[in-house]
DNA sequence: TCAAAGGAGGACTTCTAATG
DNA sequence: CATTAGAAGTCCTCCTTTGA
């Protein structure tokens, strides 16, 4: 795993060796000599301690000070983009048995303070799970960041690591951009440094129905180029697409992620007789939402992302004053 | 070792909204 | 209504990784 505390020596430097240089003394005869002699020789001493002072403190320049916290006190970021089956991984558990058999994390994880004496995590969660699961306290830098810096530094230690998947990538970005952290996807991605069309692919990923994401045994084996041909065949066909989605899911042994992707994407050549009528909404050029009219007579409203509270209470009122007409 | 797949990023196109 | 700027999406290339 790649650190951008690497080169950091986060042990204290070693004690000075210097030994003070004997001088010849002129022993003075009189007394006003001899006060002189001891104020001279007083004075050198405190410029040789203050020389020394000086190059400890630079032994220490750019360090970042850490401390160990208890892991109820940590809480997971809102912006966290793990998912849970990160943390049954291979790579986890060795994780895991390094951080017990070390004592806890040596490098440390990164947090900002909120409130209740409490803090939200920047970086680090799997290392704090690790500690969690172990009944470590975990060690931790403390930093006071707003929530766009939170963001972006997250963001370039997951990349710097390299092992989010595109999805999580896309849930990450979708609940910045839904949190209005940043205005549009290009914005985002020239806050990251990152390119705005693999942006765009990754939240494609994110704004699949949850019952796609479902059919493949886990959400981080969704790749980049199935983004596109996924949604089409969604919005060819909803009800089918969902009622094929399920019946992956619920395979087992769970079908190769190639596998499911094959079958989900078929869906659009086997459209059944009598097939469901699909409005697709767009805001913009992207597809927000498809409202489909079941054969039961059930209508359907199928949003692609996450609404937030307000944006439900919102359509909540609209379907009520709609039903009310 | 080599071919295939994955991932990153640049260039281009399309669409929409604002403005004169 | 034409123009322009901004945003999103698509296509393509290049480099890296992976597996046979």
């Amino acid at each position: 795993m790649k650190s951008k505390f690497k080169g950091i020596d986060w042990t204290a430097p070693a004690a000075s060796t210097e030994v003070s240089t004997p001088v010849t003394k002129h022993n003075p005869s009189t007394a006003p000599g001899a006060e002189f002699q001891r104020v001279a020789d007083t004075r050198s001493q405190m410029l040789k301690e203050n020389e020394s002072l000086k190059a400890q403190v630079e032994l220490w320049n750019g360090a970042v000070p850490t401390r160990k916290i208890p892991t109820n006190l940590i809480l997971r970021s809102k912006y966290a983009n793990r998912h849970e089956t990160n943390f049954e991984s291979v790579e986890f558990a060795s994780l895991r048995e390094e951080i017990k058999s070390a004592g806890g994390n040596v490098q440390p994880i990164k947090v900002r303070p909120i409130e209740g004496g409490r803090f939200e995590v920047i970086f680090g969660h799997r290392r704090l799970e690790a500690c969690k699961q172990n009944k470590l306290d975990v060690l931790a830098i403390v930093e006071d960041l707003d929530d766009q810096a939170l963001f972006v530094e997250m963001d370039r230690e997951n990349r710097s690591r390299k092992d989010l998947s595109p999805w999580e990538q896309g849930v990450m970005y979708q609940r910045a951009i839904q949190e209005g952290l940043f205005p549009s996807i290009r914005k985002l991605a020239e806050a990251l440094g990152v390119d705005h069309g693999n942006v765009s692919k990754s939240l494609t990923l994110a704004e699949l129905p949850n019952e796609l994401v479902d059919a493949f045994a886990s959400p981080l084996d969704l790749q980049y180029r199935w983004a596109k041909p996924l949604r089409e065949a969604y919005l060819a066909n909803p009800e089918a697409s969902i009622a094929s989605a399920k019946k992956l899911a619920s395979m087992s042994p769970k079908p190769t992620p190639a596998a499911v992707f094959a079958t989900l994407i078929s869906i659009d050549v086997a459209k059944p007789k009598t097939a469901a009528k699909a409005t697709k909404i767009t805001a913009g050029k992207r597809a927000v939402a498809t409202i489909t009219q079941g054969k039961t007579g059930s209508t359907e409203v199928h949003f692609q992302m996450q609404l937030s509270d307000s944006k439900i209470k919102v359509l909540t009122k609209f379907i009520q004053e709609l039903m009310n007409d």
